[in-house]
DNA sequence: GTCTATAGAACGATAGAC
DNA sequence: GTCTATCGTTCTATAGAC
């Protein structure tokens, strides 16, 4: 059930890959990053990165493998509620606590341009299209803007690095109270 | 006092490079544009481009030119007020109107990773760096949380196209209200 | 102002040795 | 698993004709 992605490269090597590509990729984007500079950076060849993935393409949806299982996950437990804010709530909780779990993911994900165009050629936007569903799904205009706003806005703190000191667990409790601010939502109907 | 930026070439066919780039820029991201790309979008060749501009990021330059003179005048409008509420009002309705008026603009230069760095190393993330100070000016953690967001988070509603077709002046109406709201404003301060 | 043609570097990707 | 060496393509940028 959260296969998601299909086979990935096992190896202790690939980890390293991982961290050094998705901090490359979050500084200056996945079509700003080159192979040569992963590369560089592991201290290793291009042909060792090709090792780990036959395509560049390849390397980035390894590298955000994990955070489209998560969302599927987490899609599914919104459409699992029933009642508008209950669905809000579960919402903001599932979204905040993968953004602040994997910012660096979440980011890339969100910000690229280019990453959206790559999940939905390889049909894995469906997380995100489902979330985008549910986004739209209030009725009135005002929320659906705040909702919009505030998914898209959590990059903002997330990468500010002043914030991110403040730790993940008061920076979950404060994102958390905006959201629920945002969306005047009462708090936690069956939790 | 509103140059900024410096000279910029003249002509007609400039205006329509603009459009092509900026919206391309938007799209894929300056790092995934290619100027053989805006070249052949324009129907022209890639030297015509280089006619207009020397090198890329001059062209980019110039298409974000105009939003680095709206942020600068709009940081010294707001330093210019007394107190924090009327600070954080004049901040919340002059990012929502350069947000609006020049949403393609605001997500090139909010959302692309390659673009902070070069207006960096061109001495023009000033603006930037000043509204950041005056994000980061409150005292209250909750309102520094709440600003990044909201700053940040008008990327989202912005390019979402069910949201835009509501037209500018609602758009405007409501993000500012959502802003009132995030941040707990009252109404008008000293208009 | 726009063109053709091209230089020179960097890119993604592959082959084959170790 | 990692290397060197290389292929073919695309990129930014320039030169010079019209």
């Amino acid at each position: 059930m959260t296969t998601g992605t299909g086979r990935r490269p096992r190896g202790a090597g690939r980890l390293q890959l991982h961290d050094v590509a998705l901090r490359l990729f979050a500084q200056h984007g996945v079509e700003g990053t080159s192979l040569q500079a992963i590369a560089d950076e592991m201290g290793v060849s291009k042909a060792a990165v090709y090792y780990h993935y036959r395509t560049k393409d390849e390397l980035i949806l390894g590298v955000l493998a994990p955070v489209v299982d998560r969302l599927t996950a987490m899609v599914e437990r919104i459409t699992a509620r029933r009642g508008r804010q209950a669905r809000l709530d579960e919402l903001v909780r599932g979204i905040v606590d993968l953004a602040v779990d994997n910012h660096e993911q979440f980011a890339v994900m969100l910000g690229d341009p280019a990453v959206g165009l790559l999940l939905t050629n390889h049909a894995l936007a469906q997380g995100w299209d489902e979330l985008a569903d549910l986004v739209r799904d209030p009725a009135d205009v005002s929320t659906r803007v705040a909702l919009s706003l505030f998914v898209t806005g959590l990059l903002g703190p997330l990468r500010d690095p002043e914030l991110t000191t403040l730790g993940p667990e008061v920076l979950r409790a404060q994102l958390t109270e905006v959201g629920r601010r945002l969306l005047q939502i009462r708090r936690r109907p069956t939790p």
